[in-house]
RNA sequence: GGGCGAUUAACUCAGUUGGUAGAGUGUCACUUUGACGUAGUGAAAGUCAGGGAUUCGAGUUCCUUAUCGCCCA
C-alpha cells in the first residue's frame, strides 16, 4: 500500500505528466487511413500576447473536444501556432526602441525588420509556453506561424491568384486612417462610440449674390477640403441654386452646388457640404460629380498646406481656430449640441480619420456570395446557431476589404512599380526588369498586409497549402474551430470565404463560440482597469485543472461567464474530492489483488448499481459532448463523482474491504477500480493532470489515460432491477437520516429497524444489505416482518415506497412533535394526491399525453395514495393514545 | 433605426426534442464514523421579469411590454 497524500497538490504532478505526453509523442497525430480525422488549427495567438483568460477558456474548449476524439479513436489534431500580428508587434517593437532613442527610420526598414525577428525569436515564444501550462494538446510538430517560410508562400500565391482574377485591386479610395499607428485600417477594426458632439451651422456665401446658404456639419474644420455643397434635386427651397457656386469661406474658394439624392432634406438645414477626401459619403458624392479631391491632412492628422493658414495645426485645434475664424466673419450659426457616432482604431483608441489613399483592396460581393451560402445550407455551423445571422448580417453588407497597411512588420505586398514607366506588375516572384519598358528600376510595394490576410488562410496554409501535401488531403476541411464572438468578422468570415475560394471546400464544419470572460462584477477585464486575472496565477494558486473546471462548469455556448475566486475553491474542492476518492481505492488494493479472479456472480445490488449508472453517464456526457454542451456534461459527471461514487457507493462497500476476509471484498475492488477508471477517462477532456495521475495508479492495461479508449457504453439501462433496489435503499436511509435529525438522534447513537412490508423481494432485500443500512442509516439491528404486530407504540415511522420502516427510539420520543411531523407528511402527500389525481382526471391528459407521461403518473398515484394510507393509520393510532 | 442576448433561490449561473424547477457559493442545525472538515448529514430558500397566445400540460414554443447588455447602421 502506497503512502498517498490527503490533499491534493497539481504541482506535483502536473509538470512531470505534462513532459511525460511530450516525450511520448501522445500530441503528435500522424496521418492514419484506418482512422478518421479530427481537426482543430488554434486561433492563432498574437506574439506579443501574454495568455490571458479569454485564451484560457478557448484552449480549454478546444482541448477538451481533442482529447475526446483522441480518445474515442479519431486521428486528433490540434495544430497549434501563432500569429504575427503586424500593428501590435510593430508598435512594440517601435516603443522599445524608443526607450533606446531609436526610431524606424534610424534603421531603416531592413534594419528594423532585423530587430522585430530579433524580439520575435525572444519573446513570440512565451506565449506558447504558456499555452503548454494550460495543458493543451496541441500538435507542437506541426507549430506555425504565420510569417513561416511556407504561410508567407501561402499568402503571395493567394494575393496573386486574386489579383490575377480581378478580385484584389488597387485605388485611390477612402479609407480608415489612424493617426497614431500611422497606417489605414478596415472597416472590421473601427469601433465607433456614440459622443457628444455639436452641430455648427455655417454659412457659405453664394457667389455673385447677397444669398447664403446654411449648412450644419459636426466636424467644421474638414471645410478646408470642402470641394461642393450639396442639396436633394427635389428640395423646392434650393431648387435655384443647383450649378451655381458658392464661396467656400477662410478658403475663398469657389465652389459647385450639386444636386444628389444622399441628402436628407429633413436633417439639419437640408444642405450639405461636400468634402470627398474626409467623408466616405462626399466621397461616394464627389465621385458622382466628379468633384476635385482635396486632401487637407497629414499621416498624423495634422493640417497640411492644403489647409491654407491652419497648415501645422493637429485636427482638434484647427477646429477651434475655424470656428473662431468663421464667428469673427460672422459667418457661424447656431451651435447645438448633437450626438454622433466617432470611429476609433480598435487597437489604440485614437478617433480614426477617413482619408483617401492609395490603397489595395479585396474586391468583396463575389467572394462573400459563396460564404453566405455555406451557412445558409448548413456545411457550416454556427454553435450556437444565432450567430449566423451576426455573420449574415456582416457578409450581406460587406464593403471591400483594404489590406494593405503602411507598415513594415507582415507580408510585404508582391506588387512592383517601374521607376520610369510607371508600369505596376503584381508577380510571385521579384521581377528582375519591366516588363513593358525593360527598365530594371523596379521597386516593390512599401506596403505590407492586414494581418487579417495571412490569418484568413490559417486552416490551409498550416497544412501545407499551396503545396499539395498529405497533411492538407487528409486534415482538410477542419472539424471545429472555436473561438469568441468578438473575432467572427475579423476573422470567422474571412476564412470561410478564403477557403471556399482557394480550396474549393468550408474551412471547418462547425464554428463553436464562446462568450467573454469577464471578473466577479460582470465587467471586461481590461489592462486600464487592472481587473484582470492572470490565469498564471490561478494555476499556481489552485492548479490547471481547478482552472479549467472553474472555465466550463456552468457556462452554456455563447454566454459571457463571471470569473471568481470563489468558483476556483469550489473547483479545487472538486479535485480534492476526486483524489480521496482514489486515495480511499488505493488504501485498500492489496500487493496481490487478482481482478482475474473476480467473480460476477459475486456483484451485490450496489455494485451492479454503480456499474449501470457509469455506463448510462458514459453515454450522457458522450453525447453532451458530442453537441458540445461542455458545462451540462462536465455537470454530469460530477453528480455522478461526488454524489453517487463518493458520497454513496464509497459508503456501500466499506464494510465489504475492511472485513479482509468478507465474501465479495475483490469484486467491491473491481468495481471500485473500474468505476473510477471510467470517470477517469470521462473527466480527462475536461481535467486532465489529476485523472492521468490517479489513472495511473489504477489497474488498467493503458500506458496513459491520454490514448486509453474513451469508455464504451450500452444504449439502454444495464440493470434496471439493481437501479430500482437502490433507489429503495437510498429512499429509506434518506427516510432515517431525515428522522434522526429531526428526532436530534446522532449518528452515533445506533437505532434499531423493523421493516413492515408484504414485498418479499424487499425482504430479501433488506436481508442483504443489513450492513448497508446498518452504516448508512446508522442502524444497529434490523428486522423485517410482514405485519405491525408487536412494534411498540412509541416508535418513529417512516414510510417509503414499498415500506414501512419503525424505529424504537424508546424515551427519545416526544410523540407531540412527532405527531406533528406525520402532519406535516400527510399533508404533502395530499398534495401530490391532488396534482396526480387532477392530471390523470383530465380526459385531455389521458387521451394526447404520451403512454408512457400517463403510465408514470398513474404509478405515481398508487404509491402516493399506498403512502398516504399508512401515515393517515400511523396518525390514527398514535392519537388514540 | 435594425438585429441579438439576458431577466430562474440571498449571490453567480445551468436547465437543447414541452411532462412535478437544479447546481455552486452563502445561511441554519447536527457530526472528532478508520478517503476527504478543501468533508459528511439534514434543513430553509423560487408566482422561472410582467401580460397574452398555442397545448391535456409552458422556465422551455409564439406574440407583446419593461429593464439591462452587446452587435450593426
Amino acid at each position: 500500500m502506497k503512502e498517498i497524500a490527503k490533499t491534493y497538490d497539481p504541482k506535483q504532478v502536473e509538470e512531470k505528466l505534462y513532459k511525460n505526453w511530450m516525450e511520448k509523442d501522445y500530441f503528435h497525430a500522424v496521418v492514419d487511413h484506418d482512422k478518421k480525422p479530427f481537426t482543430i488549427v488554434i486561433p492563432p495567438p498574437n506574439i506579443t500576447g501574454q495568455l490571458h483568460m479569454g485564451h484560457a477558456l478557448d484552449n480549454t474548449m478546444q482541448d477538451i473536444l481533442i482529447r475526446m476524439k483522441r480518445m474515442q479513436g479519431y486521428c486528433a489534431l490540434w495544430l497549434p501556432g501563432t500569429d504575427h500580428a503586424s500593428i501590435a508587434t510593430e508598435a512594440k517593437i517601435v516603443e522599445k526602441m524608443a526607450e533606446e532613442g531609436i526610431t524606424k527610420e534610424d534603421l531603416g526598414r531592413e534594419g528594423f525588420l532585423e530587430r522585430a525577428w530579433e524580439w520575435k525569436e525572444q519573446y513570440g515564444g512565451r506565449i506558447v509556453e504558456q499555452l503548454k501550462k494550460l495543458g493543451s494538446s496541441c500538435d507542437w510538430k506541426r507549430e506555425r506561424f504565420t510569417m513561416d517560410e511556407g504561410l508567407s508562400k501561402a499568402v503571395l500565391e493567394v494575393f496573386v491568384r486574386l489579383y490575377e482574377k480581378g478580385l484584389i485591386y488597387r485605388g485611390e479610395r477612402i479609407i480608415n486612417w489612424c493617426p497614431a499607428c500611422k497606417t489605414s485600417i478596415s472597416d472590421a477594426e473601427v469601433e465607433y462610440e456614440e459622443k457628444d458632439g455639436s452641430f455648427w451651422h455655417i454659412r457659405y456665401p453664394i457667389a455673385d449674390s447677397n444669398e447664403f446658404v446654411e449648412i450644419a456639419t459636426t466636424r467644421p474644420e474638414t471645410m478646408l477640403g470642402d470641394t461642393a455643397v450639396a442639396v436633394h434635386p427635389e428640395d423646392d427651397r434650393y431648387k435655384h441654386l443647383i450649378g451655381k457656386k458658392v464661396l467656400l469661406p477662410l478658403m475663398d474658394r469657389e465652389i459647385p452646388v450639386v444636386a444628389d439624392t444622399y441628402v436628407e432634406r429633413d436633417f439639419g438645414t437640408g444642405v450639405v457640404k461636400i468634402t470627398p477626401a474626409h467623408d466616405p459619403n462626399d466621397f461616394e458624392v464627389g465621385l458622382r460629380h466628379n468633384l476635385e479631391i482635396i486632401n487637407i491632412m497629414n499621416e498624423d492628422a495634422t493640417i497640411n498646406e492644403n489647409g491654407g493658414k491652419y497648415a501645422g495645426m493637429n485636427r482638434f485645434d484647427a477646429r477651434k481656430q475655424v470656428v473662431e475664424d468663421l464667428k469673427a466673419l460672422g459667418l457661424l450659426g447656431n451651435i447645438k449640441p448633437h450626438k454622433h457616432n466617432v470611429g476609433a482604431c480598435y487597437r489604440c483608441e485614437t478617433t480614426i480619420e477617413p482619408r483617401v489613399s492609395w490603397q489595395w483592396f479585396v474586391k468583396m460581393k463575389p467572394l462573400a456570395e459563396p460564404a453566405i451560402e455555406v451557412v445558409r445550407n448548413g456545411t457550416v455551423k454556427f454553435v450556437p446557431e444565432r450567430f449566423s445571422k451576426i455573420y449574415y448580417n456582416w457578409m450581406e453588407n460587406i464593403q471591400d476589404w483594404c489590406i494593405s497597411r503602411q507598415l513594415w512588420w507582415g507580408h510585404r505586398i508582391p506588387a512592383y512599380y517601374c521607376s520610369d514607366c510607371g508600369e505596376m506588375m503584381v508577380s510571385r516572384t521579384v521581377p528582375k526588369e519591366c516588363t513593358k519598358c525593360r527598365s530594371t528600376n523596379v521597386k516593390q510595394d512599401e506596403d505590407v498586409l492586414d494581418t487579417w490576410f495571412s490569418s484568413a488562410l490559417w486552416p490551409f496554409s498550416t497544412l501545407g497549402w499551396p503545396d499539395e501535401t498529405e497533411d492538407l488531403k487528409y486534415f482538410y476541411p477542419t472539424s471545429v474551430l472555436v473561438t469568441g464572438y468578438d473575432i467572427i468578422f475579423f476573422w470567422v468570415a474571412r476564412m470561410i470565404f478564403s477557403g471556399l475560394e482557394q480550396m474549393g471546400r468550408e474551412p471547418f464544419k462547425y464554428v463553436l463560440i464562446h462568450g467573454l470572460v469577464r471578473d466577479s462584477l460582470g465587467r471586461k477585464m481590461s489592462k486600464s482597469l487592472g481587473n484582470g486575472i492572470d490565469p498564471l496565477d490561478v494555476i499556481d494558486k489552485y492548479g490547471t485543472d481547478a482552472l479549467r473546471y472553474a472555465l466550463t462548469i456552468g457556462t452554456s455556448p455563447g454566454n459571457d461567464m463571471r470569473f471568481s475566486e470563489e468558483k476556483l475553491e469550489a473547483s479545487r474542492n472538486f479535485a480534492n474530492k476526486i483524489w480521496n476518492a482514489f486515495r480511499f481505492v488505493m488504501m485498500n488494493f492489496d500487493e496481490d489483488v487478482d481482478f482475474d479472479k473476480v467473480d460476477e456472480s459475486e456483484f451485490t445490488a450496489a455494485d451492479k448499481w454503480i456499474l449501470s449508472r457509469i455506463d448510462s453517464v458514459a453515454k450522457e456526457v458522450t453525447e453532451n459532448l458530442e453537441k458540445f454542451e461542455l458545462g451540462i456534461g462536465l455537470q454530469k459527471i460530477y453528480e455522478f463523482i461526488w454524489e453517487e461514487f463518493c458520497d454513496c457507493y464509497i459508503e456501500l462497500v466499506k464494510p465489504r474491504l475492511y472485513d479482509r476476509e468478507a465474501k465479495g471484498r475483490l469484486e467491491a475492488l473491481y468495481v471500485l477500480n473500474k468505476v473510477l477508471a471510467d470517470a477517469m477517462k470521462l473527466l480527462h477532456p475536461f481535467m486532465p493532470f489529476i485523472t492521468e495521475e490517479i489513472y495511473s495508479h489504477l489497474i488498467t492495461d493503458d500506458e496513459s489515460i491520454m490514448i486509453s479508449p474513451w469508455p464504451k457504453y450500452s444504449g439502454n439501462v444495464l440493470y434496471p432491477a439493481e437501479e430500482r433496489q437502490m433507489g429503495f435503499i437510498m429512499d429509506a436511509v434518506r427516510g432515517i437520516r431525515n428522522i434522526r435529525a429531526e428526532m436530534n438522534v446522532p449518528m452515533s447513537r445506533k437505532a434499531k429497524a423493523i421493516f413492515v412490508t408484504q414485498d418479499s423481494q424487499i425482504i430479501d432485500l433488506i436481508q442483504d444489505e443489513r450492513s448497508t443500512f446498518g452504516r448508512l442509516a446508522g442502524l444497529s439491528e434490523i428486522t423485517s416482518q410482514k405485519s405491525k404486530d408487536g412494534i411498540a407504540q412509541d416508535a418513529v415511522a417512516v414510510v417509503v415506497n414499498g415500506a414501512e420502516i419503525y424505529l424504537p427510539l424508546e424515551e427519545l420520543i416526544d410523540m407531540e412533535k412527532e405527531i406533528e411531523r406525520l402532519e406535516k407528511e400527510k399533508a404533502h402527500l395530499e398534495m401530490e394526491l391532488d396534482r396526480v389525481n387532477k392530471k390523470l382526471s383530465n380526459e385531455g391528459f389521458i387521451a394526447k399525453a404520451p403512454a408512457q407521461v400517463v403510465d408514470s403518473e398513474r404509478e405515481k398515484l398508487n404509491k402516493y395514495s399506498d403512502m398516504y394510507e399508512k401515515i393517515k393509520e400511523r396518525l390514527d393510532s398514535l392519537k388514540k393514545h
